[in-house]
DNA sequence: ACGCAGGTTCGAT
DNA sequence: ATCGAACCTGCG
């Protein structure tokens, strides 16, 4: 029994059923991204909001069910099916990893982190993101991506049916682009709290606006290491860091980010056995592998 | 309170 | 080539 005047006032909304493979709660809380957060009082099981591609969502979930509040349907097809993952098959990519080893630790990280799908965000934010999360915490790191945004990101109007599936953390405001935080310069970086990686965020602006940074190229180019070279190009831009914007913005599933964590993995169960470990044994979603990995030795015990 | 955080650079061997 | 320190800041 559900009356007109109620469904008038509810946000535009896609609803997915039978969504299998797939946790909100994981994807958005295990790093990858940094402009989603919890909304505490949902009425769904799970809910998060936050801005993308220059437009601000929730997205929430009831068991297989799934919805995308404030979203059109063509929006959902052409970014957020991209965007959430949804375009993969979890079940073949698990199968796949699986059957390249058969290391019982990778068997139970896939197990414990199933539902984790591997974003597909803007690679120009991926890339200034992770710049910012190195040698950081995660709500430092969203803290000052947030203050960018919207000191100098676009503006993004909040319709009054959003009401209720808002985080107090969503600001509203695009991510900036490289001429704005050009503009900004690295004074006006730093006084953002950036730190040290002021100057660096203003390498890579700079090089986005001047082009150096082809992203054409490295869309294109199938050889993920030569694309982590072309990023390291980068100031502040190390191997971790570039594997990072590959896998989570520009979906290269091979690339392979090595932090503390992974670390810890490779020393723990990879270290017994003839030969240096090499993500090459993990197979083409080895990146995939590393994200089940991270999420089991980062959230487990 | 004070070490530490999903790294990288820079200078010293 | 390899190895440590230093790096901004504010959260836990």
């Amino acid at each position: 029994m559900v009356c007109i005047e109620e469904n008038r006032k509810n946000a535009p909304c896609v609803t997915l059923g039978g969504i299998t493979d797939f946790d909100i709660g994981k994807i958005f809380d295990c790093g990858q991204c940094f402009r989603f957060d919890a909304v505490a009082d949902s009425s769904h099981e799970k809910e998060f909001s936050g801005v993308a591609f220059g437009r601000l969502i929730s997205v929430a979930q009831d068991g297989d069910t799934v919805y995308i509040y404030n979203s059109t349907e063509e929006d959902f097809e052409n970014i957020w099916k991209r965007f959430l993952g949804l375009d993969e098959d979890y079940g073949c990519i698990a199968e796949d990893i699986l059957s390249r080893s058969s290391n019982p630790a990778l068997r139970r990280a896939v197990e414990y982190g199933r539902g984790i799908r591997i974003m597909r965000q803007e690679p120009w934010e991926a890339i200034c993101s992770f710049i910012i999360s190195q040698n950081n915490n995660i709500p430092r790191i969203k803290k000052i991506i947030g203050a960018l945004s919207e000191r100098c990101g676009e503006p993004i109007s909040v319709p009054e049916e959003m009401r209720g599936h808002l985080s107090p953390l969503t600001v509203p405001f695009a991510f900036p682009t490289p001429r704005a935080l050009c503009e900004l310069g690295v004074d006006g970086l730093f006084e953002l709290r950036t730190g040290f990686r002021a100057k660096y965020i203003y390498d890579a602006a700079v090089r986005g606006v001047s082009g150096t940074l082809d992203y054409a190229f490295i869309e294109g180019c199938s050889d993920t290491s030569e694309c982590v070279r072309r990023l390291c190009e980068i100031k502040g831009v190390g191997p971790k860091v570039a594997s990072c914007a590959l896998l989570f913005g520009f979906g290269k599933y091979d690339a392979f980010p090595i932090d503390v964590w992974i670390k810890k993995v490779i020393n723990k169960y990879f270290s017994e056995g003839e030969g240096e470990f090499s993500p090459d044994l993990l197979g083409p979603y080895a990146g995939i592998a590393q994200q089940y990995f991270f999420y089991y030795e980062r959230y487990l015990a």
